[in-house]
Parts: C-alpha cells; sequence; structure tokens
DNA sequence: TATGAATGAGCGTTCATTCAT
DNA sequence: AATGAATGAACGCTCATTCAT
C-alpha cells in the first residue's frame, strides 16, 4: 500500500499523470491491477492520495515555518525556504503536486486547485498581516492576485531550480524573496503609511534575526 | 481554415490538449476528420498551429514593446503590460500558448519550450540590460533563475486574473511591476557596483550570514 | 491517360496493389484524383487497366510463339522463352499480372483468373496436342494440373530471376524446359502408347518402389 | 488462444491479410477486439502466430521425409509427397504460408520469405546433393533457380489441387514428380560428367537448335 | 475538361475498468 | 486478499470516393 503509492508517485512525477497508465503502475509495483482498484478506487483518486501524501507533508512544512515567523517579512522568508527545502528534500513531490498534465481531468482539478488555494491563502495571510486592520478588506484582491503571482513565481523557479539545477535551493530561494522583498515591504509601507522610520530600519535588522529563529525553530522541530 | 484554427483554438484552451479529441473540435468546426487532418496533417500540429498563431502574436508585441522603452525599468513596465494588454485582447491565446497539459506530448513540448524560451530570453535581456557588460557574465545563472521566476508570476497572475476579473489587465500588471522593481533595482545597484560601501556590506553579511546558518543547520541534521 | 497507366503500372509494381493509394497515383502522375476516377471509375478499374495491357501484350507473344513452332516439344520451349523475353522487355509488366497482392480483391480477382486462365490453356494446349486424340479426354485433368504446376514454376522462376537477375533470362528459361521437358515427354510416349513395354515397367516399378518406401518409412515414424 | 489462432488461420487463409479486420477476427472468435491485442499484441503478430504454427509443422515434416530418403531421388518424392500430405491435412496452413496478400506488409514479409528460404534451402540441398563434390561451387547459381521453380511448381500446383479436388493429394505430388524427375536426373547426370558423349552431344545439338529456330523466328516478326 | 474541397466509413490500437474465481 | 481474463468505449488516423464549380 505504501509501496504501491510511492511508486505511483514517481511515475507521475516523472512522466505525467495521462502518459502513465494502470498497467504501467501494476507492472512497476509488481502487483495486479484489480489490488490497485481495491485500494484506489480509480486512477484519479490513485493519483489524488499522491497528491495528498505530497501536500500534507509541504503544507504543514510551510504553515509551521510561516507561523513560527516573527512578522509578515519574515514569514515569507521563512514560507519560502520551507518550499525550498521540501523540494530539495522530495524532488517528485511536487511534481505530482503542481505538474499541469492533470488539471483538466475532473476530480483532480478540485483537488490542485483546493491545494493550490491553502498554499495561497498562507501566502495572502502573509501578505496581509503587514497591513493595518482597517486596510485589509480594500486591499484583499489586491493580495488575491499577488499571492498567486507569488506562488507562479516559487513554482516556475522551482521548475527551473529542478532541471537545471544550477544553484542550491536557498540560494534559489533567496533570490525570490530578495527580489519581491523590496516591493512588497514598500507597497505595505504605502498601503500602512503609517509605519515610522524606525520601524522600516527595525525591519532591516529584524530579518537577520527572523532567520536565526526559523532556523532554530526547525531544529528543535526535530528534536521533537 | 482560420475558423478552424479559431474554434481549435478556443477548445483547447479551454479543456485541454488531451481532453479535445479530433471528433469534438470537427463537430465543433462543423466539418469532418479528414479535414482537419488535410489541412493539419495530425493532432499535435493542429495543436502547433493555434499555439503558433497566439505566439507570433504574443511575441513581437512584448519584443515592441521593450524595445521601445526608454530604460530597464520601462523595458520590464512596458513588456509586463504588453503581456496583459495582449492577454486582455485574446485570452484563450494564453492558455493555449502555456497550457502545460500537453507537455509532454512529443512535438509539442519543444515548440512551447521554444516560446518560453524567446520571452525568457526577452525577460532575461532587460534584466542583464540593467547589468554593466563586466559582471553579465558571472550573473548570467541568476538572472535566468530570476527570468522563470518573473515569467511564472506573469503567467499565474494571469491566470489569477482570467479567472476572476477582478481588476482591470493593467493594473494587474502595474501589481506585478511594483512588487518586483524595487527589488530588481536593489539587485542591479549591488551588482552594478554603484551602491555605498555600506550598503553592500550590510546586504552582503546578513546573507552570507544567514545561508552559514541554515548550512550548518542542514549539516546537524545529516548528522542526526 | 498513357501516362496514368504507365505511372500506375510502375507504381503498383513496385509496391502492390493495397499499398498504393488513389493519392500516391495521383500525385504520380501529376493530376488530380477526380481525373483518375474519370477515366478508370474507381482504383480496381485502374488496376485492371494496367493489368490488362500487360496481358495483352503478354499473351498475343506468347500465343504467337506457340503457334509458329514445328512441335509440342518446341510450343513448350518458344513459350517459355517467350515469356522470359517479355519479362525481359518489361520487368514491371510481369508484377501486375501476377502480383497476388490484389488476388483477393472482388473484380480483381477474376480479372487475374482469366489471364491465369487464358495462359493456362495455352499450356494444357501445348500439352494436349502431344496426345493423340482418343486419350485427350481422360488425360484432361491431369493435364490441367501440369499447366498450373508449369506456370507456377515459371512465374516463381521469374520472380527469382527478376531478384537476382544471377543468369540471363534465356538461361532461366532454357533451365525450366530442359527440367520439365524429358519428364513431358516421358509421359506423352506413356501417354501416347508408343513407349516399349520395358521402358512402362520400368517406369512403373520405380513409381511403386518410391510409394512404398516413402510409405512404410512414415509408418515407422508413427511406431517412434 | 488456441481456438483464436485457429479461427483467424482460417480467416487469414480465406480473405487473406489485407481483407480481414480485427474486428472480424473478434467477432469470428467470440471475444473483442482488446482481448486479440491483450494475446497478440497486433495484427501483424496474430497472423505472424498462424504462420508460425503452419510453418512449425510444414517444416519438419518435409526436412523429415527428405532427411530420411535414401537418395536425391528419394528425397524429392519424399518432400513432395509430405508437402501434398500436410496440405492435405490442413488445407488452409499453405494459404497462410505463402499467401501473398501479406507479402508487402513489413514484419510478416520477412518471415514469409524466412519460410520460403528454409524450404528453398531444402530443396536445393537435395539437389545439389545429386552433384558431385567439385560441381557444386559453380552449380549453384542454376540449382537456386531451380529450387525456386520447383517450389513455384509445387504451389501453383498446389493451389489447383485446393481449388479443384479432382485428383488426390498423393497423385498431384506424383504428376510432378515424374514431371521433372527425369529432367533433374539428366541434368545432375550431364554435371556429374557421366554422361555418354553421345548423350552429350545430343542434348547439345537440340538446344542450340531450339535456340537457332527461335531467335530466327523472332528475327523474322520483327521484319513484319 | 479538370479540380479544390470535402466526406462516410472503417481500421488498428489503447485504456480504464470489472467479473468469476 | 488477490488475480487471470476480459471488455466497452473511444481515439487518432486513413482511404476510396464524390460534389460544386
Amino acid at each position: 500500500m505504501e509501496q504501491m503509492l510511492t511508486v505511483a508517485h514517481e511515475q507521475f512525477a516523472r512522466r505525467g499523470y495521462a502518459a502513465v497508465t494502470m498497467d504501467d503502475l501494476a507492472a512497476a509495483v509488481g502487483v495486479t491491477k484489480p489490488l490497485l482498484y481495491n485500494y484506489f478506487g480509480n486512477k484519479e483518486r490513485l493519483y489524488i492520495a499522491c497528491m495528498e501524501r505530497a501536500g500534507d507533508a509541504l503544507l504543514p512544512m510551510i504553515a509551521d515555518a510561516v507561523a513560527g515567523a516573527a512578522g509578515p517579512v519574515e514569514a515569507l522568508s521563512a514560507g519560502v525556504h520551507a518550499f525550498f527545502d521540501f523540494l530539495e528534500g522530495d524532488r517528485a513531490a511536487w511534481a505530482v503536486l503542481f505538474d499541469e498534465t492533470s488539471a483538466h481531468v475532473g476530480a483532480v482539478a478540485g483537488r490542485v486547485a483546493e491545494y493550490r488555494g491553502l498554499l495561497a491563502q498562507m501566502v495572502a495571510g502573509s501578505l496581509l498581516a503587514r497591513l493595518p486592520e482597517r486596510r485589509r478588506a480594500q486591499a484583499r484582491v489586491e493580495v488575491e492576485a499577488l499571492s498567486a503571482a507569488l506562488l507562479g513565481a516559487a513554482e516556475a523557479l522551482a521548475r527551473w531550480w529542478l532541471a537545471s539545477g544550477a544553484i542550491p535551493a536557498s540560494q534559489a530561494a533567496e533570490l525570490l524573496i530578495s527580489t519581491v522583498e523590496p516591493g512588497l515591504r514598500l507597497r505595505s509601507g504605502r498601503e500602512g503609511e503609517h509605519r515610522s522610520r524606525d520601524a522600516r530600519e527595525g525591519e532591516h535588522r529584524s530579518r537577520e534575526a527572523r532567520e536565526g529563529e526559523r532556523k532554530s525553530r526547525k531544529a528543535k522541530e526535530k528534536g521533537t
């Protein structure tokens, strides 16, 4: 059962949903097709099971990273790093979660959207947290758009990174963060309009601090 | 012939390459399958024809916009705006050009990669233009990564925009531009060596520090 | 019209009836399909037209050769030589006349059978001519069988000769003639009752002997 | 599985490779197409399977018959009889093995050629066995041609016999044998240099005479 | 007379899915 | 709990053939 998922995951990730047949899978796992159907019902549900295993590993990782961050800036950084760390750990997981080959397949599309939505919410949450309460409502749409864009950037960068392998995952993450961070800061500043010079400077300082926090928090988790 | 492409384009965009059958297309166009084959040879080539029509409309638009810009900043802005203007004019074009449903289909994959590559080159060109000659070579990899990320952001934002339609295209474009612009400016400044010594050292230090921390953490994990 | 036939003939001969499409033919001739259909009605009839051109050239050649021969022996020789001369002059003609790729195609089969039948009749005529009037009726079936066998030998030898080209056509013809001539002479002699009693008995004996040997050997095998 | 082959064999034999569709076969067997594909992969391979069943039955029968023969004369006789015995046992087998309807179909052509080649080799072996060692090399080409002719005669006679059924199989076999035997004996004698000078000259003369007659007659025709 | 444009019918093949055991 | 055997439903593609002009 566990091995079925593992093998299926690997196959889907490498060759895409449509290109993998149930015969292939059965042969690769070393069981017969009816067994696959007994366990997973149909191909879609098998794929979704793979997705969920990956999603249920990725989302908490990011959620924890974000939740453990001291402020919005740190949350973004921690989230992106968590994302690339995850990829580094399981390159295939990514492909199953976000490969759009399956995006048009009925039941799968919903599930993919769901995961994307959860991620987007988390990103949006981070972004909104930068804003003072009273601005949030009116900025919600823009934040939604920015979340989508941010996720898209992360996905595309991840794809590039997986394909080229030219730089370390953390460097890729840093690249993305450092590119959007100033813009986001300006935006929240503008939207917030009330930040003191101190806060801005403090931001600079607190970035290093946050990194440290993130790192130490993760270390603790392992110990758990 | 033109109508065939139009209808096929619309179908592919809406339902994805794999989900559209030649029978569907023939029925939708109001002709018979053999006619489709007479004109386009096979399904792949029909899809590619749709893609090319879209690509050959999109690429020059962006290229012109970028070429006509006064400087790097304006180029980015003009390019992104051109991209969203294009989408506004033909929403489906986008999906056919970048829907990954077809990415695993032999001959199509190459063509998709080609268009993506051209776009990425254009973006990379804009980004590199910010750098003084002698820094370009060593920054090339990072620029490649940034191009991928930027395109990903634009694609994702476009997808969101097409799905929600909540804001005007130009506003979506502006959102993306204003988010990445400051970061890109900082980067090119830094890489261009025109920054104050302080800024360079500060950034440099904190970056190395973070990297170092993360690395040591990961090393420890391995030991576990 | 004449060129159509020529090109079609060449195509059919080289690639076989089924493998040649009307599109191929139209393209090879340099006209459009409807023209082909105007002239020949359909593919079958076009093929038959090719066959007839070849058959109407081959049959008279052989008929003349046979008719001009001094006696039965010479008739056989002249016929076989005429056959191979014909092949030497137009190698493709052969393939269209006797390629069995088309043998199962309705209307063609009949026409092929017709030509074969005419040839067989001519051969049978030669063979029967060796027999005195009153024996002909009772030998008719055997003569029919021999005709078929002889034609088959000639066809197969022709195929081999066309493929290998190892010896001149006349030598191939001579090979066939010299191999069957003695047997046919013996046969007509025997049937004609002009053979000495010794010859008849000798032949008879060896025949029974061979039969006996064969049968007993088979019986032994069964016991194994 | 066995029944599939049997039915397919019968269909192919009766209607030819091209005329039989997989749908026909499935319906005739009483199963569905996918099952056919499960077992045989594709149409070609199914046909080849039929051929092999026939070939693997025919070849050993002939090989054994030839091998068990006392001398060259007996080998020929035994071989031809084995061939017709085989046909008598399974009339359809023949058609599948040698029907040229399939000769142009890629993978099949090779297999057909293979079987023909094996048979031809056996025949050629019998014929060569008649010759003294030192003559074999130079006679090889003629023997090849004779093998082809002999096989062609047997095939054609078989076709005639299957179609007419006018005489017993063994009589058909005997007819062929008695027709070629004397000629082959003469040939091996001549090549073996054991013939009397008279016989050789007589043969030689009549041969040249025939050639001369033929040639001059043709020359006259041209002048007409 | 000749064609550009179009099609009806069917073929080989595949795949997710399901019984009977 | 697991399978060997089987299938319904399409799918991409081709070909001989025919109108409208």
